[in-house]
DNA sequence: AGAAGAATTCAACAGATGTTGAAGTCAACG
DNA sequence: CGTTGACTTCAACATCTGTTGAATTCTTCT
């Protein structure tokens, strides 16, 4: 018996031009400096639409953050071939997703995190359990030092998106995936399978 | 001639309470997110007394930055010992700079230039010109990839300061400077000195 | 047609921001 | 003493922020 009359909720158009312009605001600005009236008109709409939709700011940023990141898909394609090798396939993959427009979703989060404090915990609550105990298990990477080694490839890999696409310092915006790969995968690699010095 | 009469400059206190209330300010909430009447209440003083000593809200960015920040007393410990664990060396001196008090000035600018487009063109230059190509001087690693591998450095210890300062991922934030260098010191020699995987 | 209700907009709120100019306070000089 | 001028504060400005509630448009139903 539920609604059977009055204008149906279709035409999803504008809510998801909403969507996208939060995202490209929050991917070049951050969490903070994005603003709620800039989104609205990057939609072409007023700002007490984006409140009806997605109610407060925060709530936005989540909805706008969570959807296009799903690292599952991506686990397959790092770990064919074995061990050998992973290092530099998750560099080429890693690198490969932030040149995509789905990019823009993990920059946001960079961005943000760096300011805002509960941001920081999201992402880092995400990095851990979405990416670092996964790829952990996925690898058979068990053992003591084994959240060591996930967060030294964290640092690198997050370095590598800081200096590429947040300071943009050359010569690492204009060199490919395969020269990145090349030159820091062997890093990764040892990160995860090799000698990283501890405890003799 | 100049200036016989008034009241002398003098008392240089409450200029210097305002100098460190905005590195604190600037450190952990970044350029944008920090504002000047929290910096005069941190300092114990009137907001309108901020630009009365600094002008706007730039210059005292620039001032609070600018000064304590002088890579080149640093260099000589790095270098100290040859070429041969170099990479080691800076890694240990990179986190003991960050660990040190003046540490909040580097976090203050990482947390800045992620936000802010003209902070980032000031550590993107700062990185460039005081640090990068000072070292590829002292180390005597010219050559065509020179640059590349500054790049690379840069990147990794971006990525550790990230990761250990700003973003707090454990177990990195527990670590020792001697477990990091150990770990992360292999690393940055091979990007310096080693195979990086161009041309050849 | 008429009613219902979602989509959308208008106008305003309370608060924070950087900045400014005038005023007041106080130490050092002639 | 009286003037000078740096130090310091008060009050206000224009602008932006997130958010809200009422009003309006427009589509879909009975």
């Amino acid at each position: 018996m539920a609604r059977r009359t009055g204008r149906r909720p279709g035409n999803p158009a504008t809510r998801e031009a909403i969507l996208q312009a939060s995202r490209a605001a929050f991917a070049e600005r951050g969490y903070d400096a994005a603003s709620i009236r800039q989104i609205a008109t990057g939609a072409g709409v007023d700002p007490a639409l984006v409140h009806h939709y997605f109610g407060t700011k925060e709530q936005l940023f989540l909805a706008a953050v969570q959807a296009p990141i799903d690292p599952r898909e991506l686990i397959p394609q790092v770990l064919a071939g074995g061990v050998d090798g992973v290092g530099a396939r998750l560099v080429r993959t890693f690198v490969r997703v932030w040149d995509s427009p789905r990019g823009g979703t993990a920059a946001a989060l960079l961005r943000s995190a760096v300011t805002n404090e509960w941001t920081a915990r999201m992402l880092r609550e995400f990095v851990i359990t979405q990416i670092l105990r996964r790829a952990i298990r996925e690898l058979g990477l068990e053992g003591p030092d084994a959240m060591l080694r996930a967060g030294l490839v964290a640092s690198q890999l997050l370095g590598l998106a800081t200096t590429r696409y947040v300071l943009k310092l050359e010569p690492l915006v204009s060199a490919t995936a395969d020269q990145l790969a090349a030159a820091i995968g062997p890093t990764v690699q040892r990160y995860l399978t090799g000698d990283i010095g501890q405890d003799g």
